[in-house]
DNA sequence: ATACGATTTTAACTTAGGTTAAAATTTTAC
DNA sequence: GTAAAATTTTAACCTAAGTTAAAATCGTAT
């Protein structure tokens, strides 16, 4: 199966977009690679682009401006959208830094691109509403993880429901998203690892 | 100016509604009275409701299984809609209860009928788009709140942002909100006044 | 005005994460 | 294979919130 074949494949899944569906935007879906470190969208800038990641991970990520210490707010991985989702939908500068956090791979379409799309088709216009509803939904989740959650069970939801991202970036990546320090999360992995 | 009138001014505000786009969905608005203690919308139930708050105070909240306690996960006041947004977007089987927190009064909408608007007018099908963003901006702001700032400061940010809320409901339902116990919000609320 | 219930604060003690620096371990580059 | 760099853990101490129960305060109804 080529790339393009996995990006028909996830659309489809997303939402059932058919061959006929994904044909009309082929043209519209550029190759990008990024090199550890590379950005997918700086602070401040309003995104303009939609990504769909075929290999490496990206975070989204703030600079306290007091400590100069990085928080990560967003984590994306293989097979699935990058995106500062505030940013993009709103079309408003964007608060984050959004960065490849290994060597990455990735298709992206133009926002322009896209409202054409939205435009001639309805399927595709139900992809841009369902892009918005998982955006919430993201969101909320994250949200809902901080009010009923501890970070250890947080610590240990993200192994098991995202292990491609632990299995793919450094802990202190991890201890950020999970809004902890380093130290802390050591004591929590030994705090598991003793039980 | 009557509380219909009032309705009309802050859907004009928020989606730039004129009379004569406001003047469709007249008919569809109801009236609905709450006693404090009251449900919105119970844990469980499809929301198929949006309310407009004319008086009064609202919350989302969700009872820990373990300890029975509760958890308030969003609060609604006065001129502000009151949705358990992820129910009412999704049509999903709502995590929440929707409680009024004081006597109140409200105007509601249902789906089906707003669904009606969006088929016939451009300018509710926006609406409807506007709903889903403030949504998703209401959720995000409050994420971003628990990454960013430690409960003080979310406690302060509560009081300039939100005084009807702070000034109208108890002080368990904003440590509730703010993420923290009772005691830990005396101890706060003693720390700023010896500032 | 008073008594009751509701709400908020206080106290005493516990727990978990924050902070800083050093040590240990792992990875990378040559 | 070894040195250097990067990452993770550990240690020691600090701070703030959690927990539980009691005391104080506030509101309300009679």
């Amino acid at each position: 199966m080529t790339e393009l074949d996995i990006l028909a494949f996830a659309l489809k899944q997303f939402a059932d977009l058919t061959p006929n569906d994904f044909n009309m935007s082929t043209s519209f879906w550029h190759k990008k690679e990024y090199k550890k470190g590379d950005f997918f969208n700086q602070h401040k800038n309003v995104c303009r682009y939609l990504g769909f990641i075929n290999t490496g991970t990206f975070r989204s990520f703030v600079i306290e401006n007091n400590t100069a210490e990085e928080k990560n707010v967003f984590l994306y991985s293989k097979n699935q959208f990058v995106v500062p989702f505030k940013s993009f939908i709103n079309q408003t500068p964007c608060d984050y830094h959004t960065q490849a956090m290994t060597d990455a791979s990735i298709y992206y379409i133009s926002i322009d691109d896209l409202l054409l799309l939205y435009k001639q088709s309805h399927k595709w216009e139900r992809f841009g509403r369902l892009m918005a509803q998982m955006a919430f939904n993201v969101t909320i989740e994250r949200m809902e993880s901080f009010i009923f959650k501890t970070p250890e069970e947080r610590y240990l939801d993200l192994i098991k429901n995202h292990p491609d991202i632990f299995n793919n970036i450094p802990l202190y990546h991890i201890s950020s998203y999970l809004g902890i320090q380093g130290p802390s999360l050591s004591r929590i992995r030994k705090r598991i690892s003793e039980k």
